[in-house]
RNA sequence: GGGCAGAUACCCAAGUGGCCAAAGGGGGCUGACUGUAAAUCAGCUGGCAGCGCCUUCGGAGGUUCGAAUCCUUCUCUGCCCA
């Protein structure tokens, strides 16, 4: 059987380990481990993805996943990396948020059988007693090396509270209750959390006197330094609502030539020839690598469907040929069109542009496009005889499409 | 609790009575070049009923013909002392 920490290794998921030959072996039989998801945000996103994918990768090799949803921790928020606090979160709104995460992970993480378990860290942390806590847990920590992390020093600069101070206490804690509860042996995050990580592993040694491990990955940036999963609309989201399959694929067929191949390992489970093969071309043909990486990390969020369909429209609107359904569309009143509407309002309605004053700079700046006609007047006025087979499809700037179609 | 410093647009940051919708940088957008890539160059980057008007410089009041700039007060943040 193959290794699950070599498959990790090979395909870029790993920055750090604590003891790799230690876990390697422990890896040679099945093995509990967690990873832990913040629920401020409803939705998970782009930058998320890269844990998921390693989640996925370990559970297909036989290993069993616990997601932790920081439902408690989430009520502090975690210090590390941040430079300013965090607002402290409401209890209902994170409780949906967890079933939010639940059902999107759901796509990369069979939940079912026992084969995985999500728990929320509230369920254990909430009952905790202050001064039990601070004599069982808070006794193995000395405040000296906590100071020294890097990542509180540059914490000093802009202040930390006691409740963020005590982040890497309630983590540390986490890994010690899920070592009891479920033999959990291994946790993973990002590499900012390599600190906190460690923390915990320590922590069971000294109480249980077992070895357990820490993994952490990359903090991904794209070759030009900018960080994976921002777009200028914002965040690129998983939930479908939230981000149409057509603009997710999008993103991904973005993305610049030096990362193809490496985003190939990372986010998609093709194997590892097919992938050398792929980023091996040079070129313009490289944009073929890159629709086989939009497609296969758009089909593994959103099913094959909507994958097939993104594709076409992308074809569709790139290529020449094919079916456009996919691309995003706002309806409006037939009666509207019949009086005519002006064409910047109509940007602004598809939410191509942010107000009417941008849609007027892109008419000036000549990056408008209806029918892939450039709007030459900031008054043009649309109406139905612009419609084509019962559309119009808009255009801003050279990729940004969205249709209007009547209702 | 005491003393000091600060809060400016998406972010960083200048501006200390009118020439301020507010310098500069980052980010973003558009155009040229391209391959739905990168790099480079140029323009744009508060809103609207668009040559004008409205809102914005932490909140609320005030002084003034006129305030991001001065005064009062409140909130928040940092530093020093306890």
């Amino acid at each position: 059987m193959v290794n699950a920490l070599d498959v990790l290794q090979e395909r870029g998921f790993v920055e750090q380990v604590s003891d790799a030959e230690g876990l390697r072996s422990a890896m040679e039989s099945p093995l509990t481990f967690y990873i832990g998801y913040d629920p401020s945000a409803a939705s998970l996103h782009a930058g998320s993805l890269l844990t998921i994918m390693a989640v996925a990768h370990l559970q297909r090799l036989g290993h069993r996943p616990i997601v932790v949803v920081g439902g408690g921790t989430g009520m502090i928020g975690d210090p590390t990396g941040r430079t300013e606090m965090r607002q402290l979160m409401a209890v209902d709104s994170i409780a949906e948020n967890v079933d939010a995460i639940r059902r999107q992970l759901s796509h990369y993480i069979d939940f079912g059988e026992d084969r995985a378990v999500v728990v929320n860290n509230a369920e254990w942390l909430m009952k905790l007693g202050y001064i039990e806590f601070l004599r069982d847990i808070g006794q193995h920590f000395s405040v000296n090396r906590m100071l020294a992390a890097e990542a509180y020093r540059q914490r000093f600069e802009r202040g930390l509270s006691f409740i963020e101070f005590n982040y890497q206490l309630l983590q540390a804690y986490d890994y010690l209750h899920l070592f009891r509860t479920y033999g959990c042996r291994l946790q993973m995050g990002g590499n900012d959390q390599w600190g906190n990580i460690l923390a915990g592993v320590d922590l069971i040694r000294r109480i249980e006197g077992a070895e357990t491990y820490a993994l952490t990955f990359p903090l991904l940036t794209t070759s030009s330094g900018a960080k994976m999963g921002k777009t200028a609309a914002g965040a690129v989201w998983l939930q479908a609502e939230l981000m149409a399959p057509y603009d997710f694929y999008q993103y991904w067929i973005n993305v610049e030539d030096a990362d193809v191949g490496r985003f190939l390992k990372l986010y998609t489970f093709l194997p590892l020839e097919q992938i050398a093969e792929l980023s091996s071309v040079e070129g313009s043909a490289l944009r073929d690598s890159k629709e086989v990486l939009a497609y296969e990390v758009t089909r593994l969020a959103h099913g094959a469907e909507a994958a097939d369909q993104a594709r076409e429209a992308s074809r569709a609107l790139f290529g020449g040929q094919g079916e456009r359904d996919a691309i995003p569309s706002t309806t409006v009143a037939k009666s509207d069109l019949e009086q005519g509407v002006l064409a910047v309002d109509l940007f602004v309605t598809a939410g191509l542009t942010r107000s009417k004053s941008d849609a007027r700079r892109l008419v000036q700046q000549g990056g408008a496009y209806v029918n892939d006609e450039p709007v030459q007047d900031i008054e043009a006025l649309i109406t139905d005889a612009d419609l084509e087979h019962g559309e119009i499809l808009l255009r801003a700037g050279k990729k940004r499409f969205h249709r209007i179609v009547t209702g």
